[in-house]
DNA sequence: CGATCTGATAATATCGATTACAATAAAATA
DNA sequence: TATTTTATTGTAATCGATATTATCAGATCG
């Protein structure tokens, strides 16, 4: 029994024969032996790992989007590493070296903050790179959005049928490619039904809850009539949520909400706020999927680009017809 | 310039003559080079990372802990990868052996669902091995845990001067030894304030919010009658929430309720619940600095085992004197 | 019966970094 | 100048698994 031997029984290999196959499985057992992954890994270059870097595990949106990854990873054989950058950029950089340095087979950006040009430079190195929430042109990298441009029509226009016109929307970082595309659909949706824009009624936020509360502030001390608000996400509507509150603003009957992502708080708060549903966990498991695809075989390539579809979920937040 | 020179540089031996060291720190530049980290770890045997098995990292009370945990492990050059079980038992296992095979220098757990017996067989195995929120005698593993009976003993205290004198527990998994001290804390109040013990007021749950939900609605068909619920967690505080809602049951007029972990939803609900707060991110921190310490160093040996403070946060859902 | 082929196994080079040891050059000393 | 020290650098073994090549029975064939 030579260590070529054991090697091709742990492979799988047919060149070996039944009774010596069956007397390595014995001594492996009786040995509790273990293959040495580093060992592993220095030969075949290769780690079954795949990284995922995230800008912040606690946004629930993402800690979906998280399991699709890593349970679709799991289940074709490979073990993620998830780098939470914990909301701080700057740590976002020293993951990316980590990844590098521990040689993972490819990694999985789930943040808004990279721009397309880093990720493209780690292409350019050789790394195999996968991007969740934004689509880009023109690199061989996988990646799974969603039409922004739809989510914000579809609650504008919902907020339309509830007999709003005056309907403030609360960005997200100015920035962000999210912010701006909704924005685009919430310009969009005011003009298909023939209301006019009013740029008083937009302002920025972070995607926190802070930022859409003081959004929301800001707002009101403009004095601009407003009977909705569209927050950029649900993180910010509990910011005007909390607005709200304090300045003994009834949602829905004076004002409704309506946010996106569905994060679970959404059905704790009163009124239960209307948001979007995104298939998260679909999003995480899909891009995993065409990730290691792509690992595995650099002939064939199909579809690269994936747009999934978003759902308005309304409840009570944004129930109140001012038609009636 | 040999590779023993590089390698020397890379490490930091003084054994390099200076011109040398700026000449192999300029090429390393200039080549981009990354030290492979497998040819490091099939070398030294030391992976520098330490794997964090969790049952769930949707539970928010989990994340807090791993956060601490990753924060103080990258702090000391350690990686983290996290095995989130999602709730699965059967995958606990499935991690473990991923662990063992990609050697991590140690193993943190943050389940209840893993045995004493399972993870001091770990640490006969040559492993090292630390745990949250349990205490384990005679093995060497450092644990962190809260004093549960006086969190108990705090929660119905509180209720206690607020005037209530049936207070019903709900309890987690009846085996889990959080759900075992807590009840004992229970008893112990109730005795110290000469208020009898009601077998019937107790009811056993699974920590989630449906477990919640059933056993209160249990409690309440049983007709036995109480003022108050202390419930063995937040999750199950939240089912108590749903059960109230749709028996028309008022919190805190009604019933008063408290729950434990202190999670970010118990804010956002109406009335917000009182809670009991624990120093989640520091219990991960200090676990993960115990570990690596006892991982370089065999010889010295400090404290093992600590146990935290937890405070109780009083909020509306239990801020309704009955006395008056 | 010798030559060729085949199936099974052993030997060995390799991956990249570390490290004990050897080698060399430069400096210090006799 | 010869010799010893010291400082610096190179050589080669090593970690454990894998892939390629070599080896060696038996089987098959002319």
């Amino acid at each position: 029994m030579s260590v070529a031997t054991v090697s091709r029984v742990l492979n799988g290999s047919k060149l070996v024969n039944e009774k010596t196959r069956n007397r390595v499985l014995e001594s492996i057992k009786e040995l509790n032996y273990t293959p040495n992954a580093a060992a592993k890994t220095l030969r075949s270059k290769r780690t079954m790992t795949i990284g995922v870097v995230v800008s912040d595990i606690e946004v629930s949106y993402y800690a979906e989007i998280i399991k699709g990854i890593e349970n679709m990873a799991n289940s074709l054989h490979y073990n993620v590493i998830i780098c939470d950058a914990q909301n701080q950029k700057e740590k976002e950089a020293g993951f990316i070296f980590l990844l590098q340095n521990r040689t993972v087979d490819g990694m999985i950006f789930v943040t808004p903050s990279l721009s397309n040009q880093e990720l493209i430079a780690l292409v350019e190195e050789g790394y195999n790179v996968a991007v969740v929430g934004r689509l880009i042109e023109h690199a061989d990298i996988p990646c799974i959005h969603t039409d922004n441009v739809k989510i914000a029509r579809d609650v504008v226009n919902h907020l339309i049928e509830q007999g709003h016109e005056r309907i403030a929307f609360l960005s997200g970082y100015a920035d962000a490619i999210d912010s701006y595309e909704r924005l685009e659909g919430y310009m969009k949706a005011l003009r298909d039904a023939g209301l006019p824009f009013v740029p008083n009624l937009i302002e920025n936020g972070d995607f926190n809850e802070d930022g859409g509360h003081l959004a929301l502030l800001r707002l009101f001390d403009k004095k601009v009539p407003f009977t909705a608000v569209f927050a950029a996400n649900d993180e910010m509507a509990l910011g005007v949520y909390r607005a709200c509150r304090e300045l003994s603003v009834s949602i829905p009957e004076q004002l409704a909400v309506v946010g996106v992502d569905n994060i679970r708080i959404t059905k704790y708060v009163t009124p239960r706020l209307s948001t979007i549903e995104q298939p998260k966990y679909t999003m995480g498991a899909l891009l995993a999927e065409k990730l290691i695809d792509r690992m595995k075989d650099d002939v064939y390539r199909d579809q690269r680009v994936f747009c999934v579809e978003s759902k308005l979920l309304v409840r009570e937040s944004s129930l109140f017809n001012r038609k009636q």
